[in-house]
DNA sequence: TTAATGTTTCAGTAATTTCTGAAAGTTCAA
DNA sequence: TTGAACTTTCAGAAATTACTGAAACATTAA
């Protein structure tokens, strides 16, 4: 596999972005050296590569393995694993998102849900304005949370389309607004 | 102020989740502790609640200033810096999605176009392979970004109203690929 | 089987991040 | 101006997270 100067450039910035997307800078820069790469690439190459031990790729894989970013990948007759990016960038971006929103958003929402539950059998010892915050914030993630398994299961084709709308689609909505005002 | 033990939970909670939102436990626990109290919070009372040092209270509160998270409320007559959440829950969320979208997108897209640039100089040496998967990550993300902003600018009632309808609003497209098909 | 060729695990170490608390800096009433 | 009442800074300590490399484990061809 060839890695010029820009390839290296654009790994590297994988690798110092990583810790900000969740991951730390190996898996960060692993992610990068894959994507980048036409041909599967085995551990060794790996490790090579990035100049990092072979533990360390091995760890690295099981957690892009854990986010579903990167898939084995055998050939017959070699006992090597090569590492393969598990679909298109749109399809591993989806597959980021997807899995913040489970590590990010899931805790807290159930979490928001059980707090207002007990403050609920427990009447009046938490302040009213505290409950209504969580309330909001349950809301807030709730509504998230909706939207995005909707918004998940649509083609891409659709979400491209609606998202190069824009506020189009708001547009519409203000528009029916000014026509039949008050709700 | 009173702080109840589902509050408790609740900021301890934010604490946890803090480094997987973008800031470290203390930033968290303090977005918590000042989200769920009404009462403007002064730096001591804040230290105090946390069992933290007084100087992690004004590093943390930094921090949450700098993404216009919580502000400064004075009093007349009083010396002492008061905190506040900068906002409702819902704005609050949405400064956080701007601030990351620049912290974690903004910079990756700056780095693909100006790779995307330098390989273009500099014909040939990168692999084409590599070159249109650079590509596919700064359309995404350029993508993304004009989205973004454009969502950002819409009306409170109309986000949520259009995130209310979730795929319905990719429904129609389907429909209209059943109708009109191709392209 | 066995030995060759892999992968994974994990204890110890290195690197990084966070936190403390004392000192330096700021503000303002008197 | 001074000094009391605050806030900020930052060097060093503590806590956390990441990485190495050797040993344990797994797989398969012979």
């Amino acid at each position: 596999m060839t890695i010029n100067d820009d390839m290296q450039a654009v790994i590297y910035h994988f690798g110092e972005m990583g810790s900000r997307w969740g991951f730390n800078r190996t898996v960060g820069q692993m992610l990068g050296l894959i994507v980048l790469t036409e041909e599967p690439l085995s551990a060794e190459q790996i490790a090579q590569s990035l100049n990092i031990s072979r533990g360390n790729v091995s760890m690295a894989a099981k957690e892009l393995q854990s986010w579903q970013l990167i898939r084995v990948h055998r050939e017959a007759g070699d006992r090597k694993d090569y590492y393969v990016a598990n679909g298109t960038i749109w399809e591993l971006a989806q597959q980021v998102m997807a899995e913040r929103s489970k590590r990010e958003v899931s805790p807290t929402l159930s979490l928001m849900r059980s707090q207002l539950m007990s403050a609920e059998s427990d009447e009046g010892r938490m302040p009213s304005y505290a409950k209504e915050q969580i309330q909001q914030v349950h809301d807030l993630l709730e509504l998230f949370t909706l939207w995005f398994a909707d918004v998940q299961s649509m083609k891409q084709e659709h979400i491209k389309a609606l998202m190069k709308m824009g506020s189009g689609v708001g547009k519409v909505l203000e528009l029916k607004d000014r026509l039949i005002p008050g709700k």
